[in-house]
This record gives structure tokens, sequence and C-alpha cells, in this order.
RNA sequence: CGGGGCGUAGCGCAGCCUGGUAGCGCACCUGCCUUGGGCGCAGGGGGUCGGAGGUUCAAAUCCUCUCGCCCCGACCA
């Protein structure tokens, strides 16, 4: 492709929109543009990046058995009614109407179809199993979309369904499917953790999500380099390093004005280690007390999954239901026909501690758990980094990452609201089991950048590289360096090497800034320096090597190096 | 949805506080020049200041409403 003929504007300047390297650098170097909040045009650099994810995915879910196939992006309400999740999910999905004021929806996902189209054409357990794919369409009406393409509104989603006869079936699918998905990344040149992740809303039996490092992720993991125990916070068990408390007796400190942990802290000079932090919760049985350690901040999933729906109290409510403000509040003491259903943390069950007196002004030294309060106790705090590993115990790291795929098993959650049934070999009508499997293409692409560039630009991989070599001749009007540029573009074509030919008019610098910030990981120099000793400069954008190769070695050292390069 | 920030030329920004009819750098066009790291010189085109309403002799500037975009949080099949 010759430069001056493509649409590939590249800017000098940050724009002003963006944060994240990975949004920055994918508008300055051409790859695509916004047109409105999280939707996105790929100009022809993005889109060739994009062709190449794609490829190595279809590549990876047709070698597990998977079919390609393309379901609509607007769906009717009916399916969506059958599975509940019209009534469930609440604006994050578009809803429209058409002419004839019939319900639609713009697919967020397609289990839904995959299961109505089970329902019709799978009859026997001699159908199955079956793997169903796309690379398709999704419209979500997010709340906040973010960071160039990672959250954006409508995007591409390669998403697969298995379709099987029964639990231990889904397991081989998932299994395919997780193996697909780590080939599939590990090609894409992307580092990444496969962690546990909560099924959430879409139900199930398990689930995993791929996750790629990134300071611009959303996500965090919880990763023990000892074990290789890996989690999304969201799940992660962690046992926060124990403190050595000191002999306290049991009896009420005064502590005026001194209402939160660190005031209380502060005032007492003690490690916030050495605290209880009391929070009344209103659960739709009624007020709760969480209970977790100074330094820890309370998991609200976590807490959820034991409780379900919570809020915090209000002031009033903290008052009606302990008799004291918020600030003294506390899990001893409380006055009789006040008991409270006490939740605590697992790191409060050894040591001695300051806690609320539930009296104003007042706090209690040397609280004892299990001694001077029962409670329930239970994993409810945060992961951070430093916490003991749930099955190590060597200290986690906490980590920012993108998902950049997700696995359920999803069983048959989706199959018996749609009838999604087959006959076994006794004639008897089972229910399929499904499995649902979503990888982002354009996630990976950020991901891939987020993780490979330097100040110059990207740095792409060669798996994702728009282009294989940069052609960049030095000065088009001298006539030679004109003459075996163009003859080397026209051998790089015939050997099947993609090429970016800058066959622009511009200055030198000009040239080598942009051929540094679109980051092809070949760059070929022409220029009559070096074509006086028959030879051409190729410079490799990851590590900034050069080398100097004769002008009729250039074709075979370059389909040697991107030989030796490409991952299988 | 809560909190914060920003909308002035294609991009990045100044001007706004203290109203007086819009400016800088890059990009773009023409000519000359230059060709190993975002060349040089000369000439030129382009905005009515996100939108609406108001105050005023006069509004990019002050006031009200509104729309859009970004960031933090909530949310996130």
């Amino acid at each position: 492709m010759r430069f001056s003929k493509m649409l590939l504007p590249t800017y000098k300047e940050d724009p002003a929109e963006a944060e994240a390297i990975s949004h920055k650098l994918m508008i300055r170097a051409g790859l695509v543009r916004q047109l409105a909040a999280g939707l996105y045009i790929y100009l022809p650099l993005g889109l060739r990046v994009l062709k190449k994810v794609n490829a190595i995915i279809r590549e990876e879910m047709n070698a597990i058995g998977g079919q390609e196939i393309i379901m609509p992006v607007l769906h009717p309400a009916e399916i969506w009614q059958q599975s509940g999740r019209w009534y469930d999910i609440g604006d994050e999905m578009f809803r429209l109407q058409d002419r004839t004021k019939r319900d639609m929806v713009l697919g967020m996902t397609h289990e839904e179809v995959v299961a109505w189209l089970a329902s019709r054409e799978i009859r026997s357990y001699r159908d199955l199993p079956q793997i169903w794919y796309q690379i398709q369409t999704k419209l979500r009406d997010e709340a906040r979309p973010k960071g160039g393409v990672l959250r954006t509104r409508e995007f591409l989603m390669k998403d697969s369904y298995s379709l099987d006869l029964d639990p231990e079936g889904l397991n081989l699918s998932y299994n395919l499917h997780y193996d697909a998905y780590c080939k599939i990344f590990h090609r894409c040149g992307v580092k990444y953790y496969a962690v546990e992740s909560d099924p959430g809303m879409m139900g199930g039996a398990g689930a995993h999500e791929f996750m790629a490092l990134s300071p611009a992720g959303e996500d965090e993991v919880s990763l023990c380099g000892n074990c290789g125990y890996a989690a999304n916070v969201e799940l992660a068990n962690s046992q926060p390093p124990l403190v050595s408390s000191p002999a306290w007796n049991f009896e009420e400190v005064a502590t005026p004005e001194s209402r939160t942990i660190e005031e209380v802290c502060a005032y007492l000079k003690i490690d916030p280690r050495l605290t209880i932090k009391s929070l009344l919760l209103m659960a739709k049985d009624g007020p709760i007390m969480a209970l977790v350690r100074g330094d820890q901040k309370l998991h609200e999933k976590k807490f959820r999954r034991l409780v379900g729906e919570f809020r915090p109290a209000h002031q009033e409510e903290v008052k009606e239901h302990a008799g004291v403000e918020a600030g003294f509040l506390g899990p001893v003491g409380l006055a009789p026909g006040r008991n409270l259903p006490l939740i605590a943390d697992v790191s409060l069950k050894q040591g001695i501690f300051v806690a609320g007196a539930n009296r104003e002004g007042y706090h209690i030294r040397g609280v004892v758990p299990g001694e001077h309060f029962a409670a329930k106790f239970a994993d409810i705090h945060v992961a951070m980094s430093g916490d003991a590993c749930p099955s190590c115990n060597s200290p986690l790291k906490v980590e920012k990452a993108i998902e950049i795929g997700n696995i359920f098993k999803l069983g048959t959650k989706y199959s018996l609201p749609l009838k999604a049934l087959y006959l076994d070999r006794q004639g008897q009508e089972k229910p399929i089991v499904m499995g649902s499997y979503g990888i982002g293409p354009a996630r990976i692409i950020a991901a891939a950048i987020e993780q490979s560039f330097d100040q110059d630009g990207i740095i792409f991989p060669l798996s994702l590289t728009p282009f294989d070599v940069h052609l960049l001749p030095v000065n088009l009007k001298q006539e030679n360096v004109q003459q075996e540029a163009e003859k080397f573009y026209q051998k790089l074509s015939e050997a099947d090497i993609s090429a970016l030919f800058d066959d622009r008019a511009e200055a030198p610098g000009v040239k080598f800034k942009d051929a540094d910030l679109i980051g092809i990981p070949l760059r070929l120099t022409i220029s009559a320096k070096t074509l006086k000793e028959h030879m051409v400069e190729i410079k490799i954008r990851q590590t900034g090597e050069v080398h100097l190769v004769k002008l009729d070695q250039a074709l075979s050292w370059v389909q040697n190096w991107i030989n030796f390069h490409t991952k299988k």
C-alpha cells in the first residue's frame, strides 16, 4: 500500500480527550476515529489490525470444531421476554419498536437467539454436541463509555455457544474453549491471566475471565507469583497480614470528636490495623452490622452474596437501630434489645482491637472478637497487594487488567425457557446444556498496544501488525533511490509480504516519526547513503537494532526474520 | 445516575476574570528551496467562539437554560 494514497492521518500531538495510552496511540497512528461517545470508526490501518485478530480467532475456533454463523443485531423482544432478561436488564439494553409497534431489541449478546435456533434445529442426541460462533456487532447502552475502544456502545465480539447433552459434555466444550482462548491470546502477543470470575447475571456453574494486565484496565486481579493463584478481586480470597496487638485490658476510652478510623487512630496513636470498622447496613431482612479491620475495605459484592441486596444505613437509621451516632458504632455493648446480626471479616478472627463503644465520644479498647461479641466470620474484605495468598500464603499482588475474553458455563438457563430440548437415547426430552464464550477483538488490540509501546509510538507484535514491512525511501527525487524503492516494493508484493510504502515527498524526519508511531515491526530505509554500498538498512522496531543488508539479500533476510518470529 | 472538568479553524491551545467585533503553533494551498529524525523562506485560504434565550449601545467574554465530550464513582450479558 502506498502511503500517499492511503487514508492514514497521523497526529503529532495527543488528542485532548484521550487518557489511556492505547487510546492516544490508536488515534495518533490513524487506526480509529471517534464518531460520538463510545462509537468508533476503523480507518484502513485499524481495520487491517482488526482483521488480523479476527483471522487468528477464526483459525482457533475452527480448530475446535466451531462453525461460523451470523445472527441478526435486531431481535424480537419475545425471546428476551422468554428468557426473562427483557425484565432483568435495565437501561443497558437498547430497545425500540418497529413500524407496527412491535417491541424490538438491539442485541447485546446472543444466548436467546442461539437457544431459539437450537430449539428449532436440534432434535436428537445425535445432533449434539455443537459449537456455533460469530464475529459480530453488539450494542449496549453503556452508562459510561471510556478508554477509547476499551468500553464502547457498539463493538465487535466473537461470541460462541456450545450445545451439549449434559454437564460432562459442557465441561469438554468449556475446556476446548479455554485452550483455544489461550492460543488466541498467545498468538496475538498479549500477556494475560485466566482467572476465576463471578458468573454474575449469566447464571450457571462456572466462569473464567481472560485478563490482560494494563493500567488502563477496569478490572482488578489478584495474583500470586508463587503458586499461580489468579482471581478477579470480585472473588479473590486473601488473608490480610496479622498484626500483633498490645496486651490491652478491656476498657472504655474517651475519643472526643474522633469518628473516622483515621481520627480515632490519630487520637489514640495506634495503627488502623488494630481497629474494627463497624458498618450498619440495611439488608432486605433488616439491619446487619458488617465488621472489617480498620485498614480493610468492605467488599460489597462478597457481602451481597451473603445477605442479598443491601445499602448503607442512613444517619437516622444508625441512630434508631444502634442507639448511637455513626462514628461510635461497635459490636460490643449494644443496648439491650438491639441485637443486630454481626458478620465479621476473617481478618478479625485473631487479635485485640479498638472498636466503637456505642456511646457518643467513646471507643472500647481491648475488644477480643469471639469473647466480647459473637459474629459469623466470612471473607468480606477487598483483597489488597500484600495480603497472603489463599492457597500458598505468599504475598499477593493486585493489578489492573483489561478483560479480553470470558467463558461461562450456562447450563440450562436459556435452553429451558426457550425450549431448546432434545430426545435422548431413551426417547426422553432433555434440555440442551449450554455454554457461552466471548472475546473482544478491539480490546485485544488495545491491550496489545498497552503492553507494547514506547515514547515514539506503538510497537506492534508481528501477528497483529497492519503491514509486515515499512518501506521508507529517504529522498524519492534521487533517481536510484526511487528506482530501488519501487523495485523492492514490487519484490515484497510478489513474495506476499505486506508493505506500507512511504512514497510521500515528506522530509525524512517526518517519515521516520510516522514509522515509529505506527509501529510496524520492520523498517526498510532506502537512501543514497547506503545504496552507494548496495545496502539497505533494516531497523527492528521492537529492539531498535539496525542491520545493513546487501540489496539483493534483503528480501530473503526479511522472509527469514518473519518466519523465525511468527508464533504458532 | 452522583461528583468534577472542558467545548474558540482539521489538531493542540491562548483570549473570558476586568464586554469594544478573534489570535498562536501545527496541519492545509501556491511558489522557491531542502532531503538520515516532525526542513527553511515568501505569499495565501479557513472559525462567529457547541446551541438557544437574556442583559447591554455593544457579548467568545456577564446571566439562564440546553446539548456534547472527557475523567472519578455507581453500574457493567
